[in-house]
RNA sequence: GGAGGGGUUCCCGAGCGGUCAAAGGGAACAGACUGUAAAUCUGUCGGCGAAGCCUUCGGAGGUUCGAAUCCUCCCCCCUCCA
């Protein structure tokens, strides 16, 4: 592959990098010397839960560890006692180390479907190690890089200090000791999404204070959510998390909404920009099937990608799945084996109430045994192994125990 | 320390003595249609139920035949001034 793939490559789906000459005499450097380059990414020791959100940016740093270069981890460890300044105002809880320990393992195990883990392609380290054996004199020194007003431009910082919203002295320290970091492992490209982009050109502004040749920062987009609107966040329910089940993967990308496709297409799968841009054009249903399946088969093989496929499309057809669950009545639930249909809505999990059962069922959304249900009143007999059904693509076998 | 503005059903947000289980929007669920769980359209969206009843509008009291709406105290948010 030649350095102008090697940029092609790297530059998809970034949403700035600063700066791309800079990337380019990197990697001519690093191929000449034969010597990887390094290629930083922080990681918050709170509790992860990775979603396709995060991909992303894991993804860039997964096509610089298949071109040969090396990934750098830096847990978080240190700059937690901080609180990174981007987002919320308040200060984070210090977590035990423990629990940094712990989340550090989930995280990699998470991040290791998209990561590549061996040894020689990825290095943890966490920045308590050179941060905490810093005295008072140090922290000044290191204080002293940056001014106020240069802190100022950033904009949280701008906006809070305009609106009145308190700003701790020590929240300027964090995108310095963020920095600090990339010259400790002498980074030469540092990834981030937008909400980074400050910390991350301070990063650069220290390295070349300190002699060292300035970390590229790669900027990429926060990913959208599924409702298309929102950025993809666990507590907006808009996410896909990467631990889901194939099933449940495909059917949430298949409700993305059309005009999220190009968007998801470049940012989570490696298909090429024309490539998919015909499937698009071609047919929108077909090119979102293809990419649900592309990125099912990227966590759980290919296989899970096509069986999750077929699944959908047996429920979307009215037949049954490969897999229903089971639902276990006591059959004192049941007197002569009979119950009033919204009563067997509210019992398989259907409705949360006897009159949102009611409702369901008078909306012609409640089927036993694939016949529509009309009367809500209506006394039925069930028995074990009857299949009851809401909606479309909700199932539940009965068992009566 | 001073002045003012708020807390409403999952979320946002109207209501400001009865006609309020509470407008509107979002989310959600179902139905129709389709190229899919896209888009669009329709219905539903506190609980129990036949009518009707019960619980809800930050908390606790009070005034009224009657309060989310008025009064008192308390808790919590926000804005402006110092």
């Amino acid at each position: 592959m030649t350095i102008n793939s090697h940029i092609e490559l790297l530059s998809r789906g970034c949403e700035r990098i600063f700066t791309i000459e800079d990337l380019r005499t990197k990697l001519e450097k690093s191929s000449k010397v034969k010597h990887p380059l390094r290629v930083k990414l922080g990681m918050d020791p709170t509790a992860p839960d990775i979603h396709l959100g995060h991909t992303v940016v894991l993804r860039k740093m997964r096509q610089f560890q298949d071109i040969g270069h090396k990934a750098v981890l830096i847990i978080g460890d240190y700059t937690a006692l901080v609180g990174d300044p981007s987002g919320k105002s308040s200060t984070r809880p210090m977590l035990e180390p423990d629990e940094i320990e712990r989340n550090a393992q989930t995280y990699l195990q998470q991040a290791g479907h998209v990561l590549d883990l061996s040894p020689d392609k990825l290095e943890v380290r966490r920045n308590s190690e050179w941060l905490s054996p810093m005295n008072f004199g140090d922290v000044l020194k290191l204080a002293s890089k940056k001014t106020v007003a240069r802190m100022l431009e950033r904009d949280m910082f701008e906006k809070r200090f305009k609106s009145g919203v308190e700003i701790g002295i020590h929240e300027f320290l964090y995108p310095l000791m963020q920095g600090w970091d990339s010259v400790c492992i002498r980074a030469d490209v540092e990834l981030g999404g937008t909400d980074q982009t400050f910390n991350n050109l301070v990063g650069r502004d220290l390295q070349k204070i300190e002699s060292q040749e300035p970390q590229v920062v790669m900027i990429m987009p926060i990913l959208v959510g599924l409702d298309g609107v929102e950025k993809m966040s666990k507590s907006l329910g808009n996410y896909v998390g990467v631990t889901e089940d194939p099933a449940g993967m495909f059917g949430k990308l298949m409700s993305i909404p059309d005009s999220l496709m190009p968007n998801y297409y470049t940012l989570l799968t490696s298909v090429a920009a024309d490539q998919f841009a015909a499937r698009i054009k071609n047919n929108p249903r077909d090119a979102k099937v293809a990419l649900a399946r592309d990125i099912v088969a990227q966590y759980h093989g290919s296989s899970a990608g096509d069986r999750a496929e077929k699944e959908f499309f047996e429920k979307m057809d009215g037949g049954l799945p490969d897999d229903i669950p089971d639902r276990i009545i006591a059959a004192t639930e049941i007197p002569d084996g009979k119950v009033p249909a919204y009563k067997l809505a509210v019992v398989c999990g259907f409705a949360t109430s006897n009159g949102d059962a009611r409702r369901l069922i008078s909306g012609g959304g409640l089927r036993l045994n694939q016949q529509k249900l009309t009367d809500p009143n209506a006394a039925l007999t069930i028995k074990t192994g009857d299949i009851v059904q809401r909606g479309k693509r909700e199932f539940v076998r009965i068992v009566i125990q």
